[in-house]
DNA sequence: GGGGGCATGATACGAGCGTATGAATAGAGT
DNA sequence: ACTCTATTCATACGCTCGTATCATGCCCCC
């Protein structure tokens, strides 16, 4: 690890930006190379071809999830406030990360097998949630039901609705990058998510 | 409308398939042709560029889910019993139509304007969900909350795992193409969404 | 201080791309 | 029977693609 950018460096960085605006196949190495200021070759020395640095970006950019939302929810608390604690970071995350849900979403699209990164960290970050509302069910504050399926319910929201932001943008008017906006969809999810777990004693009216 | 496919037809159908699962640039005009059984000019002489026969795939399949929706949304019946149903509604249109998810998805992921036909639809059946959450706070049937930001939630579940099932079936062991398992799936995302927007009269215990 | 290996550079290659062009074909209307 | 129009077909063009090749630079270490 350099600390001068490194021509590879450089290369994983413009490539994670063009591949998740313009996809794979919109990329070209040269697009990469002139972005990343290295040679048309370089791809090809550093990382043996386009497509072991495609590679090389999805594993770079899924890694340090797995990391953030088993820290949150490890905070001291009753579960439910700790899956609170998880949505939100969750959504942090990905508001960090704003590149991801493309490179997420392209591989969703592909016919080619999902990378292995992918695959586990979704299933660590999906296992993380389940944990968590497992734990609350034996305590009694979180109603019944597939742990594994309610945090899909869960981890859908954070995900669509950053991924879609565009949309959510152009056809909702409900802008993610306006920080008092994307507080109110933050506070409703996480209001939502809350509602749609706890254990209630009596019948709703 | 022919009867019989039809060049302008059978391009129409190959490109939506290949669109789908190979994206925009991933598919070559050489390849719809040749899956439409057509001549290598026949979409310029059709649809005048690949870029129009895009654009004409997509308002193509975005289309029919407004009615479906909407459709459901007029069930009779309590706001929560008809939001139930544009959610079951939601998941059996998705199933029925495998490849909108990658469309709509590759939409997102591009730099271009998105097509007016998907964020018209969209917000339609964002506007279907919200009308009927409105509506059952009205009634006092459903807990207070911006409506736009609940139909977001609600929304987001259908469409992310109907869209992540490679996901769910290579990295959770969730097949949502199994008739078992979609049950348990969809009966699990109606309860959490019924759970999340019912009021209750009783604090949680 | 000169050799060795890593890194970068310029350029070439064949393949595939989207589109344009003009000829061949077919079918309906008079 | 003949023309007119709509469609299909074969082919060509200019371009960009990913990768390979080989020369050049550079720096560290013996």
């Amino acid at each position: 690890m350099n600390d001068t950018p490194g021509t590879a460096a450089a290369l994983l960085h413009a490539a994670r930006q063009l591949f998740a605006r313009h996809g794979y196949d919109g990329t070209s190495v040269r697009a990469i190379t002139r972005a990343a200021g290295a040679n048309l070759g370089a791809i090809t020395y550093h990382y043996g071809s386009k497509r072991d640095l495609y590679e090389a970006v999805i594993a770079a950019a899924m890694a340090p999830s797995r990391e953030r939302l088993a820290g949150a929810a490890q905070t001291p608390g009753a579960p439910l406030d700790r899956i609170e604690a998880v949505v939100r970071e969750f959504f942090a995350f990905l508001h960090d990360t704003p590149d991801l849900p493309s490179l997420m979403m392209q591989q969703l699209i592909g016919d080619r097998p999902l990378a292995k990164a992918a695959l586990a960290t979704v299933a660590a970050n999906m296992g993380t949630l389940a944990t968590l509302i497992a734990e609350g069910q034996r305590a009694g504050t979180i109603r019944p039901g597939d742990p594994r399926l309610l945090a899909l319910s869960i981890g859908s929201q954070p995900i669509w609705l950053t991924a879609a932001r565009r949309v959510l943008r152009e056809g909702v008017s409900i802008d993610p990058a306006d920080p008092t906006t994307r507080g109110e969809l933050v506070d409703s999810v996480v209001g939502f998510v809350r509602a749609g777990l706890v254990a209630h004693s009596e019948k709703p009216r």
